[in-house]
DNA sequence: GCTCAACTCTACAACGTGGGAGATCCCGCG
DNA sequence: CGCGGGATCTCCCACGTTGTAGAGTTGAGC
């Protein structure tokens, strides 16, 4: 590998001359440039990217930490990290907590996360009284998701109070009457299941539907099987429903699929809205009406604000961002 | 930040004390490594990454080039990859290429990847016959996938031949005839298409079943969509038959979307297998058989190839590794 | 022809760490 | 008591880059 040095030597200059014709420095004779610039083809020199970090104090990498990257959320959230990172000319290390809360902290306080300029944090063990654990960590973090709403930093996420009420809703404008809430969780009101079930009763009480807690499911981990099982136990109970607001696509599929097993028909019999809108619902059968929940807008805002505390000099209040969403109606609810 | 100089100031040593106290040198005093690492946890020193990355010219950095991680298959391949790279105490970074040659091109010799201490590549834009533009980068290279086979560098990839192979003559024992082979691309042999086609035409010899060219299927880009696509074509084309091996999971599950659309029930009118086993053909309707390609095993030999070459002083020869497949039967194909 | 500012380039230092070589100390042994 | 050798620690420097300061050069204006 060539250096700087080299290519000083073969040029004839000094190496700050190269330094500076790399850079773009305006005062330069285009003769000198143009030799630097020949020696550097000559010798195939590529800048240090360790070194030129090291002095400048960045290294252009974030660290996007999310439970797990088999969960399709948080792939095409990740994507979306991606592609918006990239835009700025950033890269990004991926790490999986698995959502355990020892993991999760123990990946902030990594040595390998202190490579990093910035870390995005969509935490899922760490809870909200906990957040203070994130103000020992000197690397610029923003959050993402539920988890932790009033943290020490900015936090950048959906609509889930209205998104969730805007799926419910259109439910209630088709006629259904007994909307199953499947994917709560027990006691929790804050958390996308929390916000979630609060804009389901949101909508129920604009129409003045009465609330039954039988229809409120509570699932822990949002998976497939998870909203599988409990729709078989849903099923079981014998509890009557006409539709179903569920808190992500996954369990939405699950639940779906142990519907069709037994014969009820999608829309027909139970109308179905997901949350996420991820890839699958548009081709799973029926196709799954989902709540778009501005991935995009969530994974660029998310970038700025970071990007924004790595350089700013003084340190910066907490912002929130909400992310615009968007129901998506397919033939699940149609 | 405090550095490994405010430590030896405050312990009353010299850097280089510090530096041996962290690096677990063994000739020292049980009290000199004490001072130091007291003075360690009452500053809350940690080591600067880069500056180490600088000196010992590693990164501890892997650079793992996907085409998209929005395709499920390629994020449980990275997922795999990451756990494999965790244990190894790697990171990695994810470069999403879109499959498009250009775009892999520049991945490869940009600055950014220049910071990993090696690369896994899983091509599918540049084509075996380009594979000798490989050896112009100089960061180690083991290559994943099919698109190419005799590469400059390791290998390491799936039995598509044997897996396919598998997939069809669990078919057959199943005494199905007519055996649609979906997602093949038209005058390629190599490539998992190819490899997957010639596995398929393998078990209809062995079983001295006709080959029928209008079973085989070509499918351009292997998607849910483009799989429901090519079914909706084979059905207007009225072709007759009475299973399917799909080249990946995706397809096979748009297929079957659109099979039961028209009626078409599965696995008793088509019965159907997919290939890659990704997490939803356990939760599709009905579940799908596949073939597991082995992707841990796939990541844990492509890192430990990775880690040996970039460990290696001495170029090294290029190796190959096929990873063991397992044939998932599940109700698609009962 | 002189002055001053702008231009062009260079030497040096520093980012934080770890390798190498050497200085000092201590202990056992003859 | 002197010596050899291991134990322990320090000094110096290099990794490759860029910021700072400054030296030397050029040219416009008078």
């Amino acid at each position: 590998m060539p250096t700087i040095h080299d290519v000083a030597r073969l040029a004839g200059v000094s190496i700050k001359t190269v330094s500076n014709a790399i850079n773009d420095y305006p005062y330069m004779r285009p003769a000198t440039k143009q030799k630097v610039i020949d020696a550097i083809a000559e010798l195939g020199y590529r800048p240090n990217l360790t070194a030129r970090n090291l002095r400048s104090g960045r290294s252009g990498l974030l660290s996007l930490i999310i439970p797990d990257l088999r969960n399709a959320y948080f792939a095409e959230l990740a994507d979306s990290v991606m592609r918006a990172a990239d835009a700025q000319g950033l890269s990004v290390i991926i790490e999986q907590s698995g959502g355990e809360k020892d993991r999760e902290l123990a990946l902030l306080h990594s040595d390998r996360a202190q490579l990093a300029d910035g870390i995005l944090y969509s935490a899922a063990g760490l809870r909200e009284d906990e957040a203070h654990l994130l103000t020992s960590v000197s690397t610029p973090i923003v959050l993402l998701g539920e988890h932790i709403l009033h943290g020490p930093t900015d936090h950048v996420t959906m609509q889930n109070v209205e998104g969730a009420r805007a799926a419910t809703e259109h439910l209630i404008s088709l006629g259904r009457t007994r909307i199953l809430a499947l994917g709560a969780r027990a006691g929790q009101t804050d958390g996308s299941a929390g916000l979630r079930l609060t804009g389901y009763m949101q909508a129920l009480d604009e129409a003045q539907l009465p609330f039954d807690p039988a229809l409120v499911v509570d699932i822990v981990g949002w998976y497939r099987f998870t909203g599988a099982d409990a729709m078989r136990r849903i099923l079981a109970s014998g509890i009557k429903f006409d539709a179903m607001v569920a808190f992500n696509d996954a369990i939405a599929l699950g639940a779906m699929r142990v519907m069709q097993e037994f014969g009820i028909r999608v829309p027909d019999d139970v109308a179905v809205v997901g949350y996420d809108d991820i890839d699958e619902a548009q081709y799973s059968l029926p196709t799954l009406s989902s709540i778009n929940p501005g991935r995009d807008e969530i994974a660029t805002v998310a970038i700025r604000y970071l990007t924004e505390r790595i350089a700013s000099e003084v340190p910066l209040a907490p912002r929130d961002h909400l992310s615009q969403f968007e129901l998506i109606v397919r033939e699940s609810s149609r």
